[in-house]
DNA sequence: CCTCTGGGTATTTTT
DNA sequence: TACCCAGAGG
């Protein structure tokens, strides 16, 4: 039994959201004021103080790295113990309970959770099932109003009735046989595990009650992110009689509203399940007061919200910065020439984040650093999950655990390549559908599979397939899932064929295997009797950012989206561009356009120490270069507050001294807008005594090759002989690993060629011993 | 059935 | 720039 001295851990306003442990409250947390720790010291408080027994509170995050970080710290706090409270994301929460209780209200208790690939797969069939093209919109828009429906529990049924417009039918009809196809498949989507969770508490008395008697102290993370659905489900968990609920959130950090996503949940919150305590923290922890000053300036000029106005005790501070360089490299130049000052002054990488609104503006920073030696790690992007061998070779157990699952199916009966094309796949896919088969129900007869109209040859690749996958099916029974692995591996010929194309993209892909294989292990030891869909599920609902951590020294890039609940001594956020930040594609509705200044406000509270705002005149993007001027959420600020940021321009070319970057800037005159206005362009190059040299031909990567981690193996080593086709021969002096999946090479050439630097992807050279 | 090529297009993505 | 997709041709 751990003894917690609660006045000493908490301040008063925390305490009371603490030790308030009556009827609903709802925390309205601003930005780095506690709110983890309100979170779980609340539960250690019920346990401790309350004798409330673990086993009957549920603590509900967003992301599984809010999980598990929650799970961590109560158990420093509570100790471990028999039992535990349960905490875990909507979404695993919800498919829990469908695993539990489904099977007895009628419901799918074996299903699959299906991504955003795969229910594409399933959209595109359904299109074509239906001899129609996805117009006037793409897939994904059917995808996103599908997501629609269900975040609101709308059925097929009910949005075919609302339906007015051709389009709106059109949907409704889709949706109807996306939803067919789902159930048809034994899957779930992401939303239906919430919706169907939702159905199943609202139809099946007995499972409600199971649960409402079980769970009498539900707390709600990231409230103001919460969906219809989602809210949905906490009013259907909310036990009646003690309707202990307790929700944290902060109204302005709602960035997911694209998601379906309403903070007015929040509103909602305080009247139906009224009386609601609430209780505001405005004590901010994490940045120094200049910052603080800045974020409140950003979010004072919201349309709605709740107010609040963020104080520390931090009253000193460096004053933020805005840098506006000339373009897109001298913006990555500016900002590794900071990173260089920060490590001059004892500094580490890690301390550093990069905080972008696009991935797409990754590149740039991407590009200078790795010539520069400035190791990085980009989070987000391409989910390890997601890529593409890793989805091949999970089809192949998606489909042993569940072999009514066609998408994985799909993946797997033609990769690699067996010569089953698409017309054959249709015929045998359709065959299935109208007799209700699975994969191991289709006959290995000839003559049967020949009646489902398929060509001899295709039946003739078709039965070594189906063989292959009742010997797997075997195999699963008696190995190990990480031996299953390898056997799939290595039966299917997949490692082996990556091998024969041996190229950069085919051993970064043999790279991601190996990390597969890791990852099977790691799950073996942490959960040595789980089946196959169970780590199946655990995998479906991961993200890079759950392992994130700042374990290596480099410096962190991400989307603003993923920084959510993260800290930085240090922030960078380029690009404070109109059509940027607010984005093009989020500017038209005041709406859209409060979001885009949370996000904003989201980057800004994530620096403790410093924060430097950076903009380009003009860039590079999508291979034209454009004009942006400065967002107006800089220059809507008070000029105290202008006047006060470090405020530095280049020039980029002599033409720029007519065009006025600022057309809605709140300026006094001339002169004094030089005074904060002090162009600078007088910046060299990064120091450097090596020539760098980077091929941009070679560097083509493919989206599904991308490999984000960083890559520490070295396929050389120091004293290592290569060839390069310009400079010929030459040896490996020094090899320094940088973000991303690179190392930087530093070979020296003939006596006339010297010593050069090379990017190990991107290079063109030959290993030659 | 598979691969190549040209044209159109372009946020964010907790699960 | 980098992708996705449709259509042509092997």
């Amino acid at each position: 039994m751990v003894l917690i001295n609660w006045e000493d851990n908490l301040n008063q306003t925390q305490l009371d959201a603490v030790s308030n442990t009556d009827g609903a409250l709802l925390v309205i947390a601003g930005a780095g004021s506690g709110k983890t720790r309100v979170l779980t010291y609340r539960v250690a408080y019920l346990i401790h103080e309350k004798n409330v027994s673990p086993e009957s509170i549920m603590a509900i995050t967003f992301t599984n790295k809010a999980a598990n970080e929650m799970k961590e710290r109560i158990i420093d706090l509570v100790g471990k113990r028999r039992y535990h409270p349960w905490v875990g994301t909507f979404h695993r929460t919800c498919a829990n309970i469908l695993r539990n209780y489904g099977a007895s209200a009628g419901l799918l208790d074996s299903f699959t959770i299906f991504d955003d690939s795969e229910q594409l797969v399933v959209l595109k069939r359904v299109f074509k099932k239906l001899d129609t093209v996805p117009e006037p919109f793409k897939p994904r828009y059917y995808l996103h109003m599908i997501s629609g429906a269900k975040s609101h529990l709308k059925p097929p049924e009910q949005l075919e009735e609302e339906a007015k417009t051709t389009f709106e039918k059109k949907v409704a009809n889709v949706y109807h046989h996306y939803q067919e196809s789902l159930r048809e498949q034994n899957a779930y989507d992401f939303d239906d595990l919430i919706s169907e969770t939702c159905m199943l508490l609202q139809n099946h008395k007995p499972t409600r009650d199971i649960l409402r008697n079980q769970y009498k102290y539900i707390l709600v993370d990231e409230f103001q992110d919460i969906n219809p659905s989602q809210y949905a489900f906490i009013k259907l968990m909310a036990n009646p009689e003690t309707r202990n609920i307790f929700a944290v959130g902060d109204d302005d950090q709602s960035i997911y509203g694209w998601r379906y996503a309403d903070p007015k949940f929040m509103d909602n919150f305080q009247e139906e399940f009224a009386p609601v305590t609430i209780i505001k923290l405005e004590e901010n922890y994490r940045s120094t007061a200049p910052i603080l000053r800045v974020a409140n300036e950003v979010i004072k000029n919201k349309s709605w919200g709740i107010t609040k106005k963020l104080h520390t005790r931090k009253r000193s501070g460096l004053m933020p910065s805005f840098y506006m360089a000339g373009d897109e490299n001298k913006e990555a130049r500016y900002i590794a020439r900071q990173i260089n000052k920060h490590l001059d002054d004892g500094g580490n990488y890690s301390d550093i984040a990069i905080l972008y609104r696009m991935n797409a503006q990754s590149r740039s920073f991407e590009e200078y650093f790795s010539m520069n030696g400035i190791p990085f790690r980009i989070i987000g992007g391409l989910r390890f999950y997601q890529r593409m061998e890793i989805k091949d070779i999970l089809s192949y157990f998606r489909v042993l655990a569940n072999h009514h699952d066609r998408s994985s199916l799909d993946r797997a009966i033609n990769t690699p390549k067996r010569g089953i094309g698409d017309k054959s796949k249709d015929r045998i896919f359709n065959f299935m559908s109208q007799n209700r088969l699975g994969l191991f129900d289709l006959p290995t007869n000839e003559d049967i599979l020949l009646s489902m109209g398929l060509q001899n040859a295709i039946v003739n690749r078709l039965i070594p397939f189906l063989e292959l996958m009742h010997e797997f099916r075997d195999k699963s029974k008696k190995l190990k899932h990480v031996d299953l692995l390898s056997w799939i591996i290595k039966r299917t010929k997949y490692e082996e064929l990556l091998e024969i194309e041996d190229t950069i993209e085919a051993r970064a892909r043999i790279d991601n295997l190996n990390e597969l294989r890791g990852a099977f292990l790691s799950f073996q030891d942490n959960f040595p009797d789980r089946s196959l869909s169970e780590f199946l599920e655990h995998v479906a609902l991961v993200s890079d950012i759950d392992s994130y951590e700042k374990t290596d020294d480099s410096v962190t890039m991400m989307t603003l989206h993923t920084a959510k609940g993260l800290e930085f001594d240090t922030v960078f956020l380029p690009g404070l561009e109109e059509k940027f930040l607010p984005h093009s594609r989020s500017q038209d509705t005041p709406d859209e356009l409060d979001e885009e200044r949370r996000l904003f406000y989201v980057g800004v509270t994530r620096a403790k120490n410093v924060l430097r705002i950076t903009s380009a005149k003009r860039r590079l993007f999508r291979g034209v270069y454009i004009n942006h001027t400065v967002s107006r959420f800089l220059t809507e600020m008070p000029l105290d507050i202008i006047n006060g940021l470090d405020m530095t321009i280049t020039q980029h070319g002599k033409d720029d001294e007519d065009t006025n970057h600022f057309p809605n800037f709140k300026r006094e005159s001339k002169a004094k807008q030089k005074s904060f206005l002090d162009f600078d362009d007088d910046i060299e190059p990064m120091p450097s005594d090596e020539e760098v040299i980077v091929t941009r031909d070679e560097s083509k990567q493919q989206k599904h090759g991308k490999q984000r981690k960083p890559q520490l193996a070295s396929q050389y080593k120091v004293g290592n002989k290569i060839s390069h086709p310009k400079f010929g021969q030459g040896e490996i002096v020094r090899i320094n690993p940088v973000g991303g999946d690179d190392n930087f090479l530093t070979i020296q050439f003939d006596d006339k060629t010297g010593k050069k630097v090379f990017s190990e992807q991107k290079a063109p050279i030959e290993k030659l011993d």
